[in-house]
Parts: structure tokens; sequence; C-alpha cells
RNA sequence: GCGCCUGUAGCUCAAUCGGAUAGAGCAUCAGCCUUCUAAGCUGAGGGUAGCAGGUUCGAAUCCUGCCAGGCGCGCCA
């Protein structure tokens, strides 16, 4: 393991804000003293190209025409009044009125050594931590976990990771599906086989997709079959003592497939975040009645349903969301009204984020409105779909596996990690079996995730093995690689904790430009907190990754004279310790060479 | 029919609350290994931002209309 941990001791009180927090806190303050009401925004942001500077305020061309003065003015007056003398080398105005802010070296440099001594990297904790409860992978349990459960699990997992380092309270809701028609056939399946032998069943359940495809058919050819498995749906409902032992069987062999995904995924998600469909069974009749005694209930066609202005269906007719259908059964939309008031009454919480495919958006949508209005879910609480799109193939069409059927995780990672063996093997064929068997594994599943996690996760985004296998461009493997190659410079100069001293002393282009990235991390990490965007962690950590690369072909380290052999050693360490946390927080592992 | 999402380089994708000359990678071409891992670095070419209007000092971003694609829309989840 690198030591890319921190110094333990701390050198006096740190307290780590992040630099466009404390630009936008001196601008607003130089904003008014020129001038401009207090609520002006200075609109403090990164500066898009470097001979702009390191950071821009743009906020004078706003509050000059409110104020009816030429904006060139009232950025001179801003300059004249803000108080960057500590930070910043150089403010200039340019074009119609932006200010351009060069951080200062020295400052820069003490940031970053400060940073180094902290276990948080200079990522400050939440002020207010707040108890967010997130809804992420929740698959059916009567099928395999396939492809189109990776983006909410993969997804959901960073965000969820993200929040907890800010510092919040996360409860993680795995919502999955363990109840519903589709279990009754499956039952009928166990039972059969079951005369036939455990053992067979056993090894039927080892296959669970296969399982599923063969009760299906037996359901849809054998009618007597098909009788039989309507009827234990009713039994199953009611709480037939033998029913529910055959289906618990099955969701305890199911959620254990799951928990192996989620094993080899390096998914926080464990048996103890589960709570599924069916324990919310006993509520859903509360829920309609709740509903009907707050007046939100009328029958339509025999249905009990919720009619909310908002929503409007063909010819402007009014849009139900059913709550119980026609023969008294509830429905996923009672479910995830019982689910919503036991999030935000139960588990008091503050946010509720649903990692949930975008195409649940109205159902969703419904969802929230109808419990906002029945009271279930208080003002103050956050209720946020994190939509995400389809996984496609590189035909453009769902990714399907040759034959036509859904890719099933396990196959994918499997054969994930037997794409980077093989190359991992030809790249470095001087490792040990063993140690290219493991670099493989965190390469492969790296990789799968990163894919995902690196776009925009609102699009539908191709799926390929080539691109998300690519040792360059932005890849996990391009990631561990500028990691691996920091291990090897300590591993090299044979560096221990003792070895690192001095400080971070900024002087070279490509150090300047490595150390600002790195003073940047904790405004990155705070964005995907409130944003939930995590392809903007990766597209920093890559902008990291390649300025480091640029920095190590620019800057001997090991072989540089003192004073800089120290800086930059630290500087490295700091990298390592932010790229490390980084990947971390994607939920993605390092390692020390590859 | 109504609603939601999307349309950026040949391909895959970015772009912070509207900000300056729209950026990367792949692919193509040209360079760099007696020097800390070349799974790397440097450089070149490549754009009517779907189309047309509008708002604004300023639009890929906001508004309107059209075109194209995807998805959703009463008793599955």
């Amino acid at each position: 393991m690198l030591q890319c941990a921190p110094y333990p001791l701390l050198l006096g009180p740190y307290f780590p804000m992040n630099i466009r927090t404390l630009l936008d806190q001196r601008f607003r303050a130089a904003f008014q003293q020129a001038g401009a009401p207090p609520e002006t925004n200075p609109q403090v942001q990164q500066s898009g190209r470097p001979e702009f500077g390191d950071y821009q305020a743009n906020g004078a061309m706003a509050a000059a025409k409110a104020l009816r003065m030429p904006p060139r003015a009232l950025a001179e007056k801003v300059v004249q009044a803000v108080d960057l003398q500590d930070l910043a080398e150089r403010v200039e105005i340019a074009g119609p009125g932006f200010i351009n802010i060069t951080l200062s070296k020295t400052w820069l440099s003490r940031q970053l050594s400060e940073a180094l001594r902290d276990a948080r990297l200079g990522v400050a904790p939440v002020e207010h931590a707040q108890n967010i409860v997130v809804d992420y992978s929740s698959p059916n349990l009567a099928k395999e976990m396939h492809v189109g459960h990776l983006r909410s699990t993969i997804i959901g997992d960073a965000v969820v990771r993200v929040l907890e380092f800010l510092g919040h309270r996360v409860v993680r809701q795995n919502h999955v599906g363990d109840w519903g028609t589709q279990f009754g056939m499956l039952i009928a399946y166990i039972e059969r086989l079951r005369t036939s032998g455990e053992a067979q069943l056993t090894l039927a359940l080892e296959d669970l997709e296969g399982f599923y495809r063969s009760a299906k058919q037996l359901f849809d050819s054998d009618p007597a079959f098909a009788d039989t498995a309507r009827a234990y749906v009713v039994k199953l409902q009611q709480g037939d003592a033998h029913c529910l032992e055959l289906w618990k069987h099955f969701i305890d062999t199911s959620m254990g497939h799951c928990e192996r995904v989620y094993e080899r995924l390096g998914v926080t998600l464990r048996r103890t975040d589960v709570k599924a469909e069916s324990a919310y069974n006993s509520d859903l009749p509360r829920v309609i009645d709740d509903l009907r005694k707050q007046g939100l209930l009328s029958e339509s066609e025999g249905a009990q349903c919720v009619f909310l202005d908002e929503f409007k269906g063909k010819d402007d007719s009014p849009l139900p969301v059913i709550v119980q259908k026609s023969d008294g059964g509830y429905l996923y939309a009672t479910t995830d009204l019982a689910a919503i008031r036991y999030r935000a009454k139960d588990l008091a919480a503050d946010r509720v984020l649903y990692f949930v495919d975008a195409r649940q958006s109205l159902h969703l949508k419904q969802v929230f409105a109808v419990a906002r209005r029945a009271g279930f879910v208080a003002d103050s609480c956050s209720l946020e779909h994190h939509p995400f799109g389809t996984m496609m193939g590189e035909d453009g069409k769902p990714f399907k596996t040759r034959a036509g059927g859904t890719v099933k995780l396990v196959d994918l990672i499997d054969e994930a990690e037997q794409r980077a063996y093989a190359v991992v093997s030809e790249k470095n064929p001087g490792l040990s079996e063993g140690e290219r068997r493991a670099i493989a594994r965190s390469v492969g599943v790296g990789a799968v995730k990163y894919a995902d996690l690196s776009k925009n996760r609102i699009n539908d985004y191709i799926f390929s093995w080539n691109t998300m296998l690519a040792l360059d461009g932005n890849t996990a493997p391009y990631l561990l690689y500028a990691y691996t190659r920091i291990a090897s410079i300590f591993r090299r100069g044979e560096l221990g904790d003792s070895h690192f001293t001095g400080h971070i002393d900024i002087i070279e282009p490509a150090e300047r430009n490595l150390g600002l990235l790195l003073a940047r991390f904790s405004e990155v990490v705070e964005t995907v907190g409130a944003d939930c965007y995590p392809n903007l962690l990766c597209s920093y950590l890559y902008d990291l990754a390649g300025a480091f690369m640029q920095f190590y072909e620019a800057c001997p380290v090991l072989k540089a004279d003192e004073p800089a052999r120290s800086s930059r050693l630290l500087l490295c360490r700091l990298t390592a310790g932010v790229l490390h946390r980084g990947l971390d927080l994607l939920g993605i592992e390092t390692i020390e060479q590859m």
C-alpha cells in the first residue's frame, strides 16, 4: 500500500476551503464596497483559458447594468476594493469587464503543503451534515443482475461514497423487487424441481437466468403449471406458510447472487441495506387509507386513483396515478409511496436520491407529487430523481449478447477481467501469474465502472470493450497507470514516511499546473455531492493524471537537486493521495504496479 | 395525440450559474525511449454546435417554431 496517507503531524489550525468559495467571499465583499447590492453574484469560476489566469469573476457586467454604469468602471472599483493580497499575484481586467485572477505560487505552495498534512486532502467536512437516503441498484430478484442494473449500482455507489466523504449521514436503500406476479411462477417451478431432488434444484438455481427461462417456458406451454403458478401468487399474498418458505428460499439464493456481484464490483451495498418491496406490504392498505382521508382518492373504472391537475393525459384528460387495482391489488406506485413516507418520516431524510432509469421519470414525478400532496414528505425534504440513459451496444441498440439475450453482470465482469489479463500479460510479462491476475481484476472491473461513470449519466451511452479497456484516453487504465508511476518512483527511491520532508515549492510550469489541479480537488468533490454527476470527478482525475504525466516528463524527481527533489516528492505524494482518494470515491481500487 | 430526454469533429464523449478564440480521446499524419514503467509525452490536420428565428453587452447553454432519434403516457414493475 502506497504511503499516500497524510502526515500524522498537523501543524497548527488548518481550515481547508475551496478556492472558488474563498474567492467568492472576497469578491462578494468587494462588489458591495464598489456599490453593488449585497445579493450581487460575483460569478467566480475557473478560467476557461490559461491566458485569463486561474479564476475569473464575471459578475461585473451584469451588476454594472443594474447600476447603469460602464462595466469596466465597476470592474475597476471592484479590483480596487478586493482583498487578494495574500493569494493572488495578478488581478487584471479584460474585455468588457472580466476580472482575471492569477494565484500566487507562494500561496498555492502553502495550500498544497497544508493539504498534504490533512487526512482529507484539503476537502472540508460539510458544516451541516444531512440525512441523505439513496435508492440505488434495486434489482428485481426474479432474474440475475444484468447490464441494465449496472448504471444505477455504479453511479449510486459513487455518489454515496462522495456524500459520506463529505460528512453526510447516508442511508443506502436497496429497494429490491421481491414481490409480484412472476414469483408465483418461480415458486411453482421450485416445487416441481424439489420433487426430483434437492441437488437438482440447487443446481438449477445456480443459473438464475436459465431458471427463470425454464419456468417461463413451462408457464407458457403447460396450462396446468400456469394455473398452479397463478394460484401460488394468491397463496403467497395470503401468507401461506409453504409458499412463503419456497419464496424465501428463492429470494435468499437470488440475493446471494447479487451479493457476489456487489463483492466483485466493489460496491458497498450489504444485506442490511436491503429494504425490499415486500417490506412495505403491510403498510400498503394504510397508504390507501391515508390518501382517502386526505380526499385525494377517487374511483375510476373500478380502480383507486389519485388525479392531480399537473398531470394530463391524452386530449387534456386527467392522468391518474393508480394506487389500487380494481381487483384490490396494489401497484408499484403504492409501494413507492409507502417507501417515500418511510424515508421521509422514519429515516428523517433531508434528501432522498433516486438513481433510477430515465424511463421512470413520469412515474417518479407523479409519486413525488402525490407524496407531497398527501403530506408524506415535508417541504424541507428534497426529492431528487437522478435519471440515466440506457446502455447501448456498438450498433446503437440496447446492449445484448450475440444471441440477443441480456448480458449478465457476472459474464461482463468475467470478460473484462479476461481482456485485462491478456493486456497485462502482453505489456508486462515479467510479472508473476498471481500478480497479473490481481492486476487484471482491478483493471478490468475498474474499466467497466469507469466507462460508466465517466459519461454524463443523462444520455444513453455506447458500451465498447475497445474504448473501455483502451490504455490511453479517458479510461481507468490511464488513471491507474499514472498512480503506478508514482508508486514506482517511491519504490525506486526506497522511500518511507521519514523521507518526505520540507515543503512544496511550486517553480516550474508543469509543477504549477499539477499543483493548481491538486488544490481544486475539494471543488470537484463538493460539486459532485450537490449535483450527483460523477463524470465531473472522472474528468477532473483525468486532467490530474494528464498533468502528472506532463510533470513526470518535464521534471525529474529522484534525480533532482535539493530542495526541488523534496518538493517534487511531496507533490508526487499529494498527487498519489488525491488519485487514490478520487478513485476510491468512484469505487475503483488502485494498484501499485501494472 | 400529449409529455419527457437527446441532437456538438469520421467515431466515443466534455464544457461549472449564459462569459472571451467550443475542448479531450480514438482514428489519421509527423516526432520523442543508453535518462524515475513508451499502458507515456510533443506536434499537425479535422466544427454551419440538427435547421430557422428571438432574448442578451455576450447563447452549445435561455425562449419559440420546425426536423430527426429515443423513451413514456389507467389497473406489469
